[in-house]
DNA sequence: CTGAAAGCGCTTACAG
DNA sequence: CTGAAAGCGCTTACAG
C-alpha cells in the first residue's frame, strides 16, 4: 500500500503532472470534466498530497511553535486543549515546548523553533530580555507572535490574557467585604502578569482606605523545585503568623502558588478559613474537593488557546501572510468561584 | 535577515552545492581543511538546514503523532511533559490530538496522522475495533506504534503501562487490612486497562475470602460530559449507601472517576473516611490538599512518556527504520500514597 | 484547456 | 578530494 503521488496518477491517466496538480487544487484552468475525472481517480486510489513538497515549494512549514512554562500545569494544559481542538483537523502542526520558566531554556527553544522554520509563535514568556529581543527579531522577520497569559511586555504584537487588575481587585474586595483588612498578597516573579495583579491589590486597599503594609507583599520565585518553593512558603508563613500583626487572609496570584500555599498552610497546621482565609488563581477543574473547597480565580483557559489559534490561522491563511490591520490586546474575562476557603 | 541556503554558501565560497552539503554533514569524502572552512562559514552566517527539503529527499517527515483522550487530564499532560522534555531539542516534531474517548474522533485523528505522514504513533487508545484495525494497518505499512496506558489490546506492538493487576491488588489489600470488606469498585469502560484492574480487585477479594457482590462492581462511561458522569455517580452512590448492605470503602480505577466520586460524595453529604473510605488512581500533583487528603495510586506518568520517546527514537534513528528484535510490553511500577481518605 | 519546464533546498550515487 | 546531475513531490509562470 505504497503512497501514491501526482506522478503515478499522471502516468496512469495519461495526463501531465501539471494538469493533475491543477485539477486537484481545483484550478479554473482545467475543464470541469477532466477535473471530476481526476479527482475521482485520486480519491479512489487514496491519494494524499505530500505536505512537505508543497511547503518546500511554497516556502512555508505550517508549524506553529508554542512555549509554555509547564504542560503539567492545568492552566497551560487547558490552553493547549483549546488550541488543539481547533487545530487538529487543519494542516497546521503544533510544536510544544516547556521553558520551566528558565530563561536559558526558553531562548534555546526559540532558537529551535526558528531553526525548524516555525511560521508563527505562541508563548507565555518569562520576560527575559534576551528572549524578548529574540521574539522582536522573529516578528521583524515576519513571523507572527502571540503572547498569551503574560502579556505585559513592551513588544507590539498580538496579546491574549485577562484583565488582571480587575479580577484581583474584585477578589481583594470580596475579602475586605468579609471583614479582612490584613491581606497577604503572594505572587511570582513573572513581570508579564504580576505587576497588574499587584496593582489591583494595592488600588483596592487604597480605595477601601486600608493602610499598605509591605510585609504583606510576598514575591516568590517559582522556577526552583516544588519542595524548595514549599519550604520558602512555610517559613514566610510561620514568620508572619507569629508576628505582631498576623494576616487574616491570603490572595495567591498564580495557580501553582495557590496549591503550594494551601499545602504549606496544612503542613504548618493553620486552619483555612477559620484561622486564615484564602482565595487564589486556580484552574484545576476540581478545586471544590480541596480542603477546604477553594475560592478560585478561574481564567478562560480554553478560550485563550482557541483565540490564539483563530488569530494565527487568519494571518497565515491570508495569501500574503499579511499582518492584520492593528495588533490586538485581547483581555478576556476571568471569573471568581467563591467557596469555603474565603468564608 | 533572509534564510541562507546551501546554494548561497556554495556561491559565496566558490564550492559546488554537493561539496557544501557533504561538508556540513561531516562526510569523510571531504578534506578536513575544507570541511572546517565550510562549517565555520556556515556557522558565522547562521546557516540552518531546511528540514523539509531534507525530509522530502529522505522520504520522511519526522512527525510523531500522539493521541490521548484529554490533554487537560493531569495524567496525560504529565505523559506529554515526559515526551516533550526528551524531544524538544531533537528534529522530531510531536503532533498531539485529543480523542475525548470518542471512537469516531479517534479514527479521524488517525487518518489525519496518516495523511500528515507521521513516522510513528503514540496512543492511549479507546479500544474501538476500527481504530485498532487502522493501527494494525499502519503498523503493517511500517509505522511503529506505541500503546501507552491502555495496553491490553490484541495488537502485537510496543506497549508501555503499569502492572494494573498488582497495584489494584495492593490497594484493595490495604482497605481489607483496615477492616473493610464491602468494597465498591468503580471503573470506566476502557477495555485497555479496566479488565486487569478489575481482575486485581476480584482476585484480592478471593484471596481474603470475601464474598463477591456484583452490586459492588460499577462501570461508568466517562466520555459523556462531566456533569452527566457526576449525576450518574451521585445516583448510584445514594442508592448503594441506602441499600441493605452499604459499602464501607470505594476504589476508583481512573483519575477522573476518583475526582468525580469524591465530588459526588461531598455533594450527597457522605463523610470520607468516617462514613466511607476512598482510595483511587490520581496523578494530580496536589491530592494532599484534597478534602480529605487522598490516598492515591500514582503512575509514573513522566516515565511513560520518556520511555515511549526512547523506544521510538531508537527505531526511527536506525538507518533502515527497522523494527527492534521483539516488541516489548513494559510494565512500570505504580505507587500508592496512603493518606487520610482510606483511614 | 493541457503540457513542458523550472525550481523549492537538499542528498547521493557516479565521474573524474 | 571535488563536482555535475538526477531526483524527492509538488506548484506555477509560460507556451501552445
Amino acid at each position: 500500500m505504497k503512497k501514491i503521488t501526482i506522478k503515478d496518477i499522471a502516468k496512469a491517466m495519461g495526463y501531465s503532472i501539471g494538469t493533475i496538480s491543477k485539477a486537484l487544487s481545483n484550478s479554473h484552468e482545467i475543464s470541469p470534466v477532466t477535473k471530476v475525472e481526476i479527482q475521482k481517480f485520486a480519491n479512489e486510489h487514496g491519494y494524499q498530497s505530500n505536505q512537505y513538497a508543497k511547503l518546500l515549494r511554497k516556502g512555508r512549514t505550517n508549524i506553529i511553535g508554542m512555549i509554555v512554562p509547564s504542560i503539567g500545569n492545568p492552566f497551560f494544559s487547558q490552553i493547549l486543549e483549546g488550541i488543539e481542538r481547533e487545530m487538529s483537523e487543519t494542516t497546521y502542526n503544533l510544536i510544544i515546548m516547556q521553558s520551566a520558566d528558565d530563561p536559558k531554556l526558553e531562548l534555546k527553544h526559540l532558537e529551535m523553533l526558528s531553526k525548524k522554520g516555525a511560521d508563527a509563535v505562541v508563548i507565555a514568556a518569562t520576560g527575559n530580555h534576551l528572549s524578548l529581543r529574540y521574539l522582536q527579531r522573529l516578528k521583524d522577520e515576519g513571523t507572527p507572535i502571540v503572547l498569551i497569559d503574560r502579556t505585559n511586555y513592551a513588544i507590539n504584537t498580538y496579546k491574549i490574557g485577562i484583565d488582571n487588575f480587575k479580577v484581583v481587585y474584585q477578589g481583594i474586595s470580596q475579602l475586605v467585604n468579609r471583614g479582612k483588612r490584613k491581606i497577604l498578597f503572594i505572587s511570582n516573579l513573572s513581570p508579564g502578569t504580576s505587576m497588574e495583579r499587584r496593582r489591583g491589590y494595592i488600588q483596592c486597599l487604597r480605595d477601601f482606605d486600608i493602610a499598605y503594609n509591605s510585609d504583606y507583599l510576598l514575591s516568590i520565585a517559582t522556577n526552583s523545585g516544588r519542595m524548595e518553593v514549599l519550604e520558602q512558603l512555610k517559613n514566610k508563613l510561620i514568620h508572619l503568623v507569629n508576628s505582631s500583626s498576623p494576616p487574616e487572609a491570603i490572595f495567591t496570584a498564580s495557580d501553582q502558588l495557590t496549591y503550594l500555599t494551601l499545602e504549606a498552610l496544612h503542613a504548618i497546621g493553620i486552619a483555612v478559613p477559620d484561622h486564615l482565609a484564602l482565595i487564589g488563581f486556580a484552574n484545576f477543574q476540581y478545586t471544590n474537593i480541596f480542603q477546604p473547597s477553594l475560592s478560585s480565580i478561574v481564567q478562560p483557559s480554553h478560550e485563550i488557546g482557541s483565540q490564539a489559534f483563530a488569530i494565527l490561522s487568519k494571518i497565515l491563511d491570508s495569501s500574503d501572510n499579511e499582518i492584520l490591520a492593528a495588533y490586538q490586546n485581547i483581555e478576556l474575562q476571568a471569573s471568581i468561584l467563591t467557596r469555603k476557603s474565603s468564608e
